[in-house]
DNA sequence: TGTATACATTGACTTGTATCAAAAAAACGA
DNA sequence: TCGTTTTTTTGATACAAGTCAATGTATACA
């Protein structure tokens, strides 16, 4: 499931024998698809992704902790990472998971601070990196390009917001079921939606440990509100998730 | 001492009488001083401040509400107001509060969806209001200020951040320990620092209950880490709250 | 195919913090 | 200054959720 963009790439031309561990990126038409670089005209494309170096990370690899100084920022070219906060006795919170097209690490290309939080590659994953006086350059002679990304940051705030008031004014029942609609939306709105994270990891993006959130599923389960098999959750009772 | 702005200006000029209810602004000066602002050309800061327009808002009164549809942002020209979520069942978590100077509501400028929040004025307050179209268009011209308002979304994003991991991964006595810090950071590193706000309302900020922060406040006495009295509070053992 | 490793679940117990209720203290307006 | 309102404190109680410990179940790798 986890390496389901590999396997796809590999199925849809079995006769060349599949590169191992160094898969290949379109960097132009990543860029051209994402959030922050889209509408940019031919030569500014190729003037990002000229910019833009790549980096392989394996599963569980290190892109930078917090505390870190800062040189540049990054975007997802394939696989996933998780940004992170951890406090002293080991415990983490995710902040978020981002997936291919979205960058992360921008906040210290304009503040200047080092990174605030860690970055780890939860798959194995290409990232790429955009070095900061380059970018900063860059935005100075685009303006369009600093009104996305405004919209990015804008997004992030909101995201921030809504998961203060998850983690201070609801209980870890609501926060779940929001989570569960959260992935309906995302997914096609089916009832059966796929977590793409294992469970533990879906613990610490809610704020919780793994065996309170066990114990959710299990009594959602007997409530009728919810099926859960490994990482398939289907969703019985909408409503019922909507109230908790 | 909320009002001291206020009294100050009153003060200086006690030849004339001051004006009942109606605080006078000198916008211009407010603009060139603020993070958004400051560095701009005049001509620029001319323009920025005939764009805006200023409001008068008592203590306690909205500003904007969750879900409203925004067509502009604020900047606090003088007085105070608090950001806030609210639960269902009224429980309140607060966000930021934002001084003189401080812009806010600027999220749905670039990113088009209604406020993600509350805004109420925490005291007699003035307000300057921007325009969204018009301040975008300001933004394509002025990459400056594309930088500046980038690097304020990312200070917002960090203190996020900070508040996320607070939340999730400190209890309450941490909490007030590192409010406290930051207080002391913030009124010139002085060992007595004052709150701004009445404690139910710090309890808000900190993700509590007021009955539970004074019972902190009371314990943290008790060790000998702080002295309480009103507002005022002396940091007696800096070490200990460091480690709480 | 088995074996090691990671992931998930369940039970017993502890605890931080919310809630309810009521009194005390402080701030405010007339 | 008095009386009203807001804010703060204190006590008793309840409960959500964390921790520790052990077991069960997938998953991957050699």
């Amino acid at each position: 499931m986890q390496h389901s963009l590999d396997e796809q790439k590999n199925n849809s031309r079995q006769i060349t024998p599949p590169r191992k561990n160094k898969p290949v990126l379109n960097k132009k038409q990543l860029l051209a698809k994402s959030v922050l670089f889209r509408g940019l005209t031919p030569p500014l494309l190729q003037q990002v992704s000229d910019l833009a170096s790549t980096k392989n990370f394996q599963r569980g690899e290190s892109i930078f902790f917090e505390g870190d100084e800062a040189t540049g920022f990054y975007m997802v070219g394939q696989g996933r990472v998780k940004i992170f906060k951890m406090s002293l006795d080991g415990k983490e919170q995710i902040l978020h998971i981002f997936g291919p097209g979205e960058p992360f690490g921008e906040v210290p290309v304009f503040h200047g601070n080092p990174f605030p939080a860690n970055a780890v590659s939860i798959e194995p994953s290409i990232m790429l990196f955009f070095p900061r006086q380059e970018f900063i350059n860059l935005i100075n002679s685009t303006p369009s390009l600093a009104l996305s990304m405004l919209a990015v940051l804008s997004i992030r705030l909101r995201r921030f917001a809504a998961q203060v008031e998850s983690l201070s004014l609801k209980e870890v029942p609501a926060r779940l079921a929001a989570h569960l609609i959260y992935l309906t939306e995302e997914q096609k709105n089916t009832s059966m939606v796929t977590l793409q994270i294992p469970k533990g990891q879906l613990a610490s993006l809610l704020g919780t440990c793994p065996e309170t959130l066990s114990r959710i599923f299990t009594k959602m389960s007997g409530q009728g509100v919810i099926r859960v098999n490994g990482k398939k959750i289907e969703i019985l009772c909408y409503d019922k998730l909507l109230e908790r």
